[in-house]
DNA sequence: TATTTTTTGAGACACGTGCCTCAAAATCTG
DNA sequence: CAGATTTTGAGGCACGTGTCTCAAAAAATA
């Protein structure tokens, strides 16, 4: 068993170096060096010569020994709306966190926090990066035109770029979050399947219907709602927009409005305004509440029995996740393999 | 504000390398590095001088120059059960393909199936290993004194030693899986929240309740069940010995035994035969089924509607979570900061 | 064939750290 | 104080790759 694996493995070096694949390519070290980055005023014949080699030999090309060379370190920005919830603070937290894991891979996060809801200031930013301050920039910003140009134009000056949490298009390849729409979906779920053998309204409060994301999260939810659980009913969207005296009165009106609700579903990353009125509001004991994100609020509110169950994003795992995916982007892994996908969770009270 | 930025960051180098240090604690390199690889015959005011100037520089060692010098890579052995269902056979897919994701960084992953069930074997197999051959082994075996010692050895050896996914005691720090108490729990409060206005038995499979794992299991399934859901009553735990027509008759002869049940709960991570057999015994729609793992089964199963959830770790994670674990034990990262937990995952129709 | 152009090779140096040797300096011991 | 011992410094080579320069070889063109 042994002498077999040794025979096959005699001649083929453990890690060949691209002074190996210069030999074996019969060409010189310089011409390898060509070839891999890519260089031109190399013959196509020869081009397939030292490819061949790459393959016969299984080179891998050492990535810290070239960023050594390169004196290559990697300095990546995310840039987060200026509003922010506490799911933006645990988001925040996680980057600093992230900061001293990755330090020894020579990996340094900032943090920019840009105007959200003006989409010139993002762009500006954006546009005001150059590499050499910068090697990648994670964007959590709405959907608009001047933010998708933005980042073309990053990518044009070879910074890498990546939509984070909020999706720029449902097409894009590189980005790091969830799909919303199985999201609401899976609020739907959890909470229809709660509900089975019950029947009335769903009340859904949200902090505002405008971006792409809420869309998404409404149109999922509904849609499992109406297929699924047709007993029940979805009530319009409560839009919050952030203020605390029109959302206890909206909220109150709609209580007053439907006698029969027997779910509620928070729509919004920022759940604990809602949820701290509906806690004076004196619903029954047994209305299904469901919230997204897991934030030290909605952690104490499930564990306490206010909140039934919360459908989640991890942000250290999106914060990370991130942090790798613009690392293979620099280091130009086209065939990045298995992504890493960003996974919906389910937290209740056994799983925190 | 940038003046004031670069004001502070002035004297402070962006990337201090060993001669920075040996320059700012008024020593020579060869001290430095005495110092930072701990070698000894070196004065404790000496040391001192350089560990401040560490603090200081806010020196982070250049893992990959080191390394390099060092040519060091690591080598990982995943030490597996020989005797594998789907979830295994899940498990060394994505060992697959974390190799060639992390070919990247000169990591290279083994796979070694060892005979369990004979304590003996797996630890002849882990004190065969010598350093040079194998830089850390992940270790999947059900928890034994052998074993503990083997691990035990292993470390002396200078070898990382991971327990993986079976773990060896909950003291232990240095793990990577689930804590199978809450994944019990978890499957508990997911059937009892959806059987809540329901009373009625609950059947509990299982493979074999010999393992640690399966104890801590049924332990957390059968305490959320008696705390939470007291009209549900959770019958003795059917033993397949993964055998099955042993399973068919068992099974069979509870649903004619009781036949108030409402609930079923697949404990085992081998889930397949059990669902098959109660496919074929016609059970009433509602039902409430809930496995362990994802495969190719359970995840088709829960599409169709034969499963209704399933309580599961993720098994690229899990992969690649003790890959960069073991990483770290080997880089010496003592503060390893933010432990990458794995999650415990509730999978439904729609967030799969 | 002669000349220009393209392609290739040889060699050097750099990146930051580990690891080695040998000598010099500092400290301790008798 | 001399000698033994411990501590420190100076310097060099290695790791694998990137990036230069300059010359040589090969191919294309006139």
């Amino acid at each position: 068993m042994t002498e077999m694996q040794s025979r096959v493995t005699q001649r083929t070096l453990l890690h060949p170096t691209t002074k190996d694949l210069a030999r074996a390519a019969g060409v010189s070290r310089a011409t390898v060096d060509r070839v891999l980055n890519g260089r031109d005023g190399v013959r196509q014949n020869t081009v397939d010569r030292v490819n061949k080699a790459i393959q016969d030999l299984g080179f891998v090309r050492n990535v810290q020994a070239a960023n050594l060379a390169k004196s290559q370190s990697y300095r990546f920005v995310f840039a987060l709306p200026k509003s922010g919830d506490l799911f933006l603070e645990e988001i925040v937290a996680r980057i600093a966190e992230a900061n001293d894991l990755f330090a020894a891979d020579r990996i340094w996060c900032d943090i920019h926090r840009i105007d959200d809801n003006d989409p010139h200031s993002i762009s500006g930013y954006l546009s005001s990066l150059s590499r050499g301050d910068v090697t990648g920039v994670a964007i959590m910003a709405p959907e608009t035109p001047q933010v998708r140009d933005a980042i073309m134009r990053l990518q044009e000056r070879d910074i890498a770029a990546l939509p984070f949490i909020s999706n720029q298009a449902p097409l894009n390849a590189d980005w790091v979050g969830v799909d919303n729409s199985s999201a609401g979906a899976t609020a739907a779920l959890l909470l229809g399947q709660s509900l089975r053998d019950r029947s009335g309204s769903v009340m859904v409060i949200a902090e505002s219907m405008t971006s792409r994301d809420s869309m998404e999260r409404r149109l999922g939810f509904d849609q499992e709602i109406s297929t699924h659980f047709p007993r029940l009913h979805t009530l319009p969207s409560l839009e919050t927009y952030g203020n605390t005296e029109r959302a206890e009165k909206i909220i109150a009106a709609t209580l007053t409005a439907y006698d029969d609700i027997v779910g509620i579903y928070v729509m919004s990353s920022e759940a604990r305004v809602p949820l701290e009125i509906l806690e004076d509001l004196q619903l029954p004991n047994d209305t299904f509440k469901i919230a997204h994100e897991r934030t030290p609020f909605t952690e104490n509110a499930l564990r306490s029995g206010k909140l039934d169950g919360i459908v989640a994003q991890d942000a250290g795992h999106l914060v990370r996740s991130a942090i790798r995916r613009l690392k293979g982007i620099v280091d130009k892994r086209r065939s990045s393999g298995p992504q890493e996908r960003i996974r919906i969770e389910i937290l209740l009270r056994t799983n925190l």
